[in-house]
DNA sequence: ACGACCGTTCGACATTGTCGAACGCTCAGC
DNA sequence: GCTGAGCGTTCGACAATGTCGAACGGTCGT
């Protein structure tokens, strides 16, 4: 399939030097008439795999091949690499532990340890959670794992509904290297959770913790940093040995 | 391009759902013959966009089309990023500060900050370093902006040019978030650097300072952790920089 | 005003990509 | 142990597409 390995190169010529280049140069390199060359870039800008400047006209790689490598790790992989640090991660902060990566613009629960009490819990593994209402969420959107969804649906009064709102919360997260959720998605209950990054330092889940809110913060609504400790070691762990396992 | 968008459509499955999928599956997706399939997926197994698992058979991507991600930021972005935090760096610290990227298999210094005293100096902007010899380039290979030179060479007797001891080494870096190198390019000079990440989290570059390994070390040969924590400061300073002009 | 060089478009036609059919292999069910 | 289902793979006829030279309009430097 010759158009195929034509239209790789050029993929992979965009991805080195400068990143941006003009349509006579990749002809030149390739060996291409400007004409095929062309069809090809078009039907790459088509796809989304390529971008042209408006006012130059050059071209470099669009967002649609670089969000290729975006939480494309394996679920199960990402859960038998998680299982080892979420028991401990319970046991040490006395609440509930959740794993979750983004699926159908969603936080996906990947793995779910309960609480370690005699309380009546129900598994959530396989549910899909709001991204803005749930700490696991925030901190996925953070890091760009994943997209706002369209619309923010409010599920408490505390729920984050306005994108500017979101942003600065975003922001927040990205500055702490952890997110919480106090109240957002369920009266009385709040989390805190923290990137799970594997390639690269890519982040492609997040873990994190859920517990009545008097437990997680303090009166004046402030997670408690010891279990914001916690949450951040296991989520380092098991980046580490995600990292690890792609060595 | 018929078959272009069908490769395209092929590869934006294979990064959503569980990552990994049958040929059967593919071309009912797309509505293809199976023959037709099989040749779009042999072309991308050729020029590593996918990857085929030995004993499944399924497909899933492959490497070469991940990473067509690493590194893609323009140089002259990373650049301007820096210099607002490179020279409070080379101030706080009283060291020369770099930045590099990864450019032909080697740390290409994109910034200089001189090291602010009276002391001559010549300006590094534009050249390339060994990755396994310089804490810019440790970091990069540590989170996977590079791969490891075919050969390693030795500059001093401390460089480590053993690729086992290199994996150990930037396992380390990983653990600890920067890395350092200690007369390892150049006797009696020591540096230390931490990475900078662009969108995603994914490393785009390195920030760093070095000098005289006196200054920077203490008689055991281990950074100043002030020191440390100024450049490791600076880089997510760089790194929030970064990600925001994403947003 | 002109020439050089850019990206873009078009149509003839040669070449490639498509797909149905057939194959070998593996595995589950009986 | 045998059989059938379903997998990925290969092949060749042929229809459809991708290729490329020529020409175009636009921009910029002289």
């Amino acid at each position: 399939m010759q158009s195929i390995e034509r239209a790789a190169a050029i993929l992979r010529m965009l991805a080195g030097g400068t990143g941006r280049l003009g349509l006579g140069e990749i002809a030149a390199s390739l060996d291409l008439a400007k004409g095929t060359t062309h069809g090809i870039l078009r039907t790459l800008r088509h796809v989304g795999f390529v971008e042209q400047d408006r006012v130059s006209g050059r071209y470099q790689l669009g967002a649609a091949v670089l969000h290729l490598g975006d939480s494309h790790l394996d679920v199960n992989e990402l859960r038998s690499r998680s299982i080892n640090w979420a028991d401990p991660l319970a046991a040490r902060s006395g609440e509930a532990v959740r794993i979750g990566t983004v699926r159908q613009g969603r936080a996906l629960v990947v793995h779910h340890v309960f609480r370690p009490d005699d309380t009546f819990q129900t598994l959530d593994t396989g549910t899909l959670l709001p991204l803005h209402a749930t700490a696991l969420g925030k901190v996925l959107l953070a890091y760009r794992a994943a997209e706002p969804p369209a619309e923010l649906e409010a599920f408490t009064r505390r729920t984050v509904v306005s994108r500017r709102e979101l942003a600065t919360a975003l922001d927040r997260v990205r500055t702490a290297g952890w997110g919480t959720e106090i109240e957002e998605l369920t009266l009385g209950e709040a989390a805190i959770a923290a990137p799970i990054r594997g390639y690269g330092g890519l982040v492609v889940g997040a873990i994190g913790i859920s517990g009545p809110v008097e437990r997680l913060c303090d009166t004046r609504y402030r997670p408690h940093p010891r279990l914001v400790g916690h949450v951040r070691d296991a989520a380092r762990a098991v980046s580490a040995d995600l990292g690890a396992a792609r060595h």
